[in-house]
DNA sequence: TCGGGCCTCTGAATCGATTCAGCTCAGGCT
DNA sequence: AGCCTGAGCTGAATCGATTCAGAGGCCCGA
């Protein structure tokens, strides 16, 4: 062993080149850490000679002020809202619909000067326990085990459409901040934000019955979250198939809502249903759902599909096989997102984009201390080319 | 005055209801705080048995788990990548290709658990010092100036896009944290992902060019941050007319690129182009634009777009003035996102969801101490309806 | 029987700033 | 002269967790 050093850590080795702090510069200056802080969130609580004098010892010593972190820690606030969905972090900018609601929630939270925190939620359903509720911080139960939701710095959070008492939702809800819920079911006590699913359904429903078609195809969306390994259809059932036991577990709340609109609305007329089920909402699923959909049962002529992406995704299947919209088949959507409208595609609107406003604007209010709000937004048919009447 | 209560804060009164801290589970257990830590961040450093008393504990105090900001500034890392641009938040939904880079980019950062914190940028430009270079670090002096940006809880920033020497990039430089720059001005010892404007600008020209188009328009993305309240074009002049003095300020290295290859082909060929800059990267500024360009100068017979988006408002003007594309006018973009496809729109392709993926990459890299990387990406000019042989 | 190693768990320092009560001093008012 | 006011600055507590160097206890092999 070589000589040992003496115990005492080297004092004269430059070791680590640890970070400026407020503190050094406080050093510097010979003046108060407080007054430090002072020159950076107080302006009027020194005088402007000093002020000046410290700022510029700060860029001096390559201080770029305040630490963030210590800082959110200090005062409680982190400067940002956190979102949260249950998809993919780039789901937020491959949906159009999902980008228009982001991007109305921007547009408030920037109002403020808060910051828009996307939050990765890996995709561990761990298979809901059938009965059992999910007692809000049961999650809590397993750390870790569900994604940053945990460990965001945020002062609140917006969860948009989360599948009913999904683990990501247990944990929002277990970390006590201001909450609003978007299009999901809504819960007592909570924010929430929605639109009338079933009154838009209802009324693209009754458009294609009221143009005399009586075997409609639907394309709907996801049914509840998608279960890690266990295959969502049966062996033998071509892919987008209901099985009872899948729709028993519904756990969308739009999707469960437009649905039953559907239904209902059929039945008062006495048509017939066939139900799709759209494991991802893009075109693609749809375009490939409708193709079989319509090979299967040529005796369908009208399409509801719970999105325009799917929609749209429709438009393209009957392109492919050579039937006329609205000649041979009409499709109708759901959101009347800005492509639609060049597409001619009839559609139910909804304020998306508003509706992401009014969400950043429920929260600002819950976070300045405002109570939670339930806000229901209206949804209106937009009829255009793509549906028409039934032909023969 | 009513008889002084006891000077020392009443004892008894519950006073705030605190929240529940880490140590006050401690406590309740009587353990040490730090195997309380310990049962949320190294499960294998406690008995199980221990654990769950712990975890059971805390769920019954009301704990949801270590405080993240606590955490975050005690380990130094805030979990979440920053993203600046020099516009508002909700660009990053509103333009396709920027919600391409932003989905790749999230994709990136989702695989590493990192969240993608969008912050708001106030439009506070003030107009840039003519010659003066921009010091890094001199924002610094006048902090609250400049938005969220000193104040975010990140482990490193994405730059995209931002004008040369913006107060923006001063700020994010001095934060000292790991940045990537993406499509704008290189910095030495600064990584950077961009693509091939020039030659994908050149081959757009050269391609109506070839076709035989001697007088094009051009719509062009911005020159420069739009002055506070200076009005952008001279009083008579019309919307987007590019003045000598604007174009010396040319600071969107993107624009600036693609304009000098659009001239120095143009040059070449000895055609005459028409330069129009859209404010705003939309279809309805361009469509605005395009149409009163067209009209001014009928002899013009292609417009070279320096967006798709600007491209598909100027085949909406085409269409108001009866133009046939692409009989009467030729109309060729950039970008080459998804909806030109099916518009049968000519555009430079660029892997923008890679790119995104790409800046991701290269700011994981800097954060797991890894050097700092320049990418640039190759472009592709895919030919498609909207070009053709001049008429006549 | 003793030493060593492993498994659990603890104490105390630390991350970097904010804040509040209060101190000092100069000037103004009566 | 004496008192009050307010501007300008400071000390020290605090926000809530993480981490590292051990302290004990227990088991095992020699």
């Amino acid at each position: 062993m070589a000589p040992a050093s003496p115990p005492s850590p080297a004092p004269t080795v430059p070791s680590l080149p640890r970070r400026v702090t407020l503190k050094d510069v406080a050093r510097a200056l010979n003046v108060s850490p407080a007054t430090v802080s002072n020159a950076y969130n107080r302006p009027d609580q020194l005088s402007p000679q000093l002020r000046t004098r410290i700022l510029e010892t700060a860029l001096a010593l390559g201080y770029s002020g305040p630490d963030p972190m210590a800082s959110s820690l200090r005062r409680g606030r982190a400067g940002a809202v956190g979102v949260v969905y249950d998809a993919t972090l780039s789901y937020a900018f491959a949906d159009p619909a999902a980008s228009l609601f982001l991007g109305g929630l921007a547009r408030a939270l920037e109002e403020q000067g808060l910051g828009l925190l996307l939050i990765p939620c890996p995709q561990t359903f761990s298979a809901q326990l059938s009965s059992s509720q999910v007692l809000p911080g049961q999650a809590a139960l397993q750390p870790g085990s569900m994604s940053r939701v945990q460990s965001a710095s945020v002062d609140g959070f917006i969860v948009y459409s989360a599948s009913d008492g999904s683990d990501l939702l247990s944990a929002v809800l277990g970390r006590g901040l201001p909450v609003v819920l978007v299009d999901q079911t809504p819960l007592p006590g909570i924010a929430f934000i929605g639109i009338d699913d079933a009154g838009g359904a209802r009324e693209a429903a009754r458009h294609l019955l009221e143009l005399g078609h009586r075997q409609i195809g639907v394309l709907s969306l996801e049914f509840g979250p998608q279960g890690g390994n266990a295959p969502a259809t049966g062996k033998g059932q071509p892919r987008g198939t209901v099985t009872p036991e899948r729709e028993a577990r519904l756990s969308y709340r739009t999707t469960s809502e437009r649905l039953s609109a559907y239904r209902e609305a059929a039945q008062e007329m006495g048509a017939t249903l066939a139900v799709m089920e759209a494991r991802d909402n893009t075109p693609q699923e749809a375009e490939v759902l409708a193709r079989e959909l319509l090979q299967a049962q040529p005796g369908i002529t009208a399409l509801l599909c719970m999105s325009d992406v799917l929609a749209q995704g429709a438009l393209s299947a009957a392109r492919q096989l050579g039937l006329d919209v609205p000649g041979d088949l009409s499709v109708v959507g759901f959101d009347d997102v800005p492509s639609s409208a060049a597409l001619g595609l009839s559609s139910v609107h909804q304020p998306t984009a508003r509706k992401g406003e009014l969400a950043g604007r429920a929260l600002l209010e819950l976070l300045t201390g405002g109570a939670p709000r339930e806000l229901v937004l209206p949804t209106q048919l937009m009829v255009r080319g793509s549906s028409g009447r039934v032909r023969g």
